[in-house]
DNA sequence: CTACTTCCACAACTATTGGTTGTGCCTGGC
DNA sequence: GCCAGGCACAACCAATAGTTGTGGAAGTAG
């Protein structure tokens, strides 16, 4: 049976002729009589009175009528819930309360109308995030994937480039600077606690350290923030590097320090993954958002080669 | 969009790969993975994630599979509303009171799971109920239809040969026969009243005076049962004829004898009449209940020639 | 690391289907 | 009785859905 038989018949139903049926779904007076003879042998049972002027339902027509409408209503809901835009945008990023979320966010603030959900997935690495996209269990994700590691119907887009400062606690010999440069960081410590290999948050580092001779100790596991605020706090020689939007390990409570970062201005790159040709509408919107809202990156920025662009 | 489409889509859901699916709807797998391509295509949204070891809906599949599963289920409903013997079995009586109706009840009493609606169209004679047959108004009528008068897809099946008998007032001169032959009617008054002309009635009431050389009267209106009981019972010279089985015009008020003919004996030639082919098994049923009790017919029968049979 | 297996997709070909046009029959109105 | 309207049948053609054969990708065993 073939949803395009049911329709036929409900338009004879409805118009009360072949003809009539036939011109209505642009077809001829001939393909509907098929049809309807199609239909009436699958079921086994005729639905339709032929008349001379005309056919009209009998007992089995009226019966199935209604059935046939509702068939096809329900079809039509089984695309519709399918349809691009019709199911809530899943955007994927690390952390809630880095740049990439706090972006998202705006944007949802903006468009009440744009339906979303924001995930984390636990993905070790931007790799496995970009196969989440492909396989459909997100739809798009905020990561920092190097541009050879993008997959065939993925597409990247790179998009707020956040710069990175240095955090210290008070005691910290550059504690005081207005800004510093990466290389002035080559004989200070630098410590990013829980970042396990493999992560791009590790690939990240190591090629900051590499550009910039820094020593960025990696190992150790993460006690969280408020651990990581107080060591900082105490230490005269200790810093880490946090985005310049990031709403945690904000110094208010420790008296820690912000420092930008110049010449080169070290940003962290993040790329928004998505499928490539989805026609998702939020996604398209949020895309527009993120590109019309990004703020002007400073001209002399650094970022890992390998990013995707 | 094609059923087998939405079929094959649930089944690769549910066994997990194309080949299973194949297998299980009895075609290739290279069937299989073109009508997937063909629905992804048509709603424009992939559906399923391929890996190296089957597939698993991703998000936009796992919101369509119940959706499909739902239409085929509505489909599924459709055709069992018009799948023989789903709806009540339809049939035509002329008159509630006569042979025919009672022996439907009889069968519905005796085949209680049998669901059916009698009804009395208000056709005029037998070949218009023959078409109401046809066009599906009712599944059965019993009628009394000359044999040439049976429409192509009409199949006739002659049950219930009920004998006539004499009904007369206490007064008449035949009142206290055991019997009489139609050939002694041929001087007395038979009134049948209201019998319009070119119903199957009048033709029956014809043919049975022109093979006996009766007078019957058919003319006046009719004014009901008991003013036809009230007249024959004053009256020693009217007369009329009722069939043995009827539920009317029943003697016992009135003191009204019912005189049964002989030699031969004249029948109404109840006919069945419904679509050739028609499966309905309540049809089947009351066909079977008829042809089994029909009660032995006396041997010495006369009936119409032009009935069907 | 290589070879094998499993699973899906692509290509080429074929069979079937569903469409078209042309025509005929039936019925109802003039 | 003739004409017009409406549906069905036949023949033909195009589009579709099926087949077999093959290849690539990814997991698995040796």
């Amino acid at each position: 049976m073939d949803i395009e038989v049911l329709r036929t018949f409900v338009a004879v139903a409805e118009t009360g002729q072949f003809q009539a049926a036939a011109d209505e779904l642009g077809i001829s007076q001939q393909a509907v009589s098929k049809r309807i003879a199609a239909l009436e042998k699958h079921i086994e049972v005729t639905l339709l009175v032929r008349t001379s002027r005309g056919s009209r339902l009998n007992m089995d027509g009226q019966v199935f009528l209604p059935h046939a409408k509702k068939v096809l209503a329900t079809i039509e809901q089984a695309e519709q819930a399918v349809r691009p835009g019709s199911r809530p945008l899943r955007v994927d990023v690390l952390n809630r309360r880095i740049a990439p979320a706090q972006a998202v966010y705006r944007f949802y603030r903006s468009h009440s109308e744009s339906d979303m959900d924001v995930v984390t997935l636990s993905k070790e690495n931007a790799s496995q995030a970009a196969h989440a996209v492909l396989e459909g269990i997100v739809d798009a994700s905020f990561r920092a994937l190097p541009a050879d590691q993008v997959p065939a119907g993925i597409s990247a887009e790179r998009f707020l480039e956040v710069p990175l400062e240095l955090l210290v606690g008070p005691g910290h010999p550059l504690a005081d600077m207005p800004w510093v440069s990466p290389a002035d960081l080559g004989g200070h410590r630098i410590w990013i606690p829980g970042i396990r290999p493999s992560t791009e948050w590790a690939m990240f580092y190591q090629a900051l350290s590499d550009a910039f001779g820094l020593s960025i100790d990696a190992l150790g596991p993460n006690f969280g923030d408020e651990a990581l605020m107080d060591a900082l706090a105490d230490s005269s020689s200790l810093a880490t590097l946090v985005g310049s939007g990031d709403r945690y390990l904000w110094p208010q409570t420790h008296d820690l320090r912000r420092i930008p970062l110049h010449e080169p201005t070290p940003v962290y790159p993040h790329v928004l993954l998505f499928r490539s040709g989805d026609q998702h509408p939020v996604l398209t919107a949020l895309r527009n958002h993120l590109r019309t809202t990004d703020p002007r990156t400073p001209h002399d920025v650094w970022a890992p080669d390998w990013v995707a662009r």
